[in-house]
DNA sequence: ATAGGCTATGATATATCATATCAATAAAAG
DNA sequence: CTTTTATTGATATGATATATCATAGCCTAT
């Protein structure tokens, strides 16, 4: 992600902690940095690693997991639970309505994708569920997958 | 699961490991009796506890790992990666073949079920996949819910 | 039957992921 | 400015998981 885009998604962040009276400060706003410049999915230890290289003042991996506690709950960032890492939200930018996230994990290079359910899926899911006796709660969707690239590679 | 009933899923598992050239060891019968035993999900060390209980000998937690990894790969059982937690599948005794499957946790009490997913929501991820750059591989889908117990509970 | 190879298990150490708790500091509200 | 609340730091510990080398049990062929 280039710097501008980058700016501007910050800035939209902040108006998301701002809607729900938190605030993104100075370290929260870094981590988010982090996540957001990084290709791939990011574990806590490698987040803190990763800032800890550029900072004056080294930040303890705990304060990573409350940060990333923080970002979960404003919906800036998803922890993916296959691989406990975590990734920036794709849509900050797009001030989108929250919906079930599903993300596409290359089981190769791990690259990642997000992409939203579609409505059909959603319904199909919805149906399925309560025929089993459930009710769907906030849900994310993660597929093995494998990409293009290493598709490719691996015929 | 009442005797009669596990008796004749494990003597279907054991067919399975022959199909496969493995076996179905006395510990691996054990700790795969465990979790088709069990109501909810367990840990490796859930697992290990349970087993050291009635045993003479205790089975250090490591094997109980590497036995699950057996489990898994036979299909004889599935991780759940949200949870940590390994189940039995509940799909051994009737041979099915496989398919993705999809888990409904309650994120009261941990109840789960394994259904399998429907035709028409494999191909809608399938098309959602490939339109994004990638190959579906191997998944299993985990969907947070209620039961309809823990449901009525929270009203 | 037994020697050799293969599979399964045991034992130990260590890596990785995560939470709890209490103290210190910074920001907001009165 | 001082009280309150939110944020961060520091330390300890718990929970989950893998790596590695050693040992034991089992198959198969001579």
């Amino acid at each position: 992600m280039n710097r501008q885009k980058l700016d501007s998604t910050i800035k939209k962040a902040e108006q998301v902690c701002e809607r729900t009276g938190s605030r993104l400060t100075d370290k929260r706003r870094d981590i988010l940095e982090i996540l957001l410049s990084s290709e791939n999915p990011l574990s806590a230890y490698d987040i803190s690693d990763t800032y800890n290289k550029k900072a004056e003042k080294p930040m303890p991996t705990m304060s990573v997991y409350r940060i990333l506690d923080f970002l979960e709950a404003e919906n800036l960032a998803h922890k993916l639970s296959s691989t406990n890492k975590y990734v920036a939200c794709s849509h900050i930018d797009c001030g989108h309505q929250y919906e079930i996230p599903q993300f596409l994990i290359c089981a190769e290079c791990e690259t990642t994708s997000e992409v939203a359910v579609s409505t059909i899926i959603y319904e199909e899911l919805n149906k399925l569920v309560s025929k089993a006796g459930y009710t769907l709660g906030n849900s994310k969707l993660e597929l093995q997958c494998l990409c293009n690239e290493c598709s490719a590679r691996t015929v």
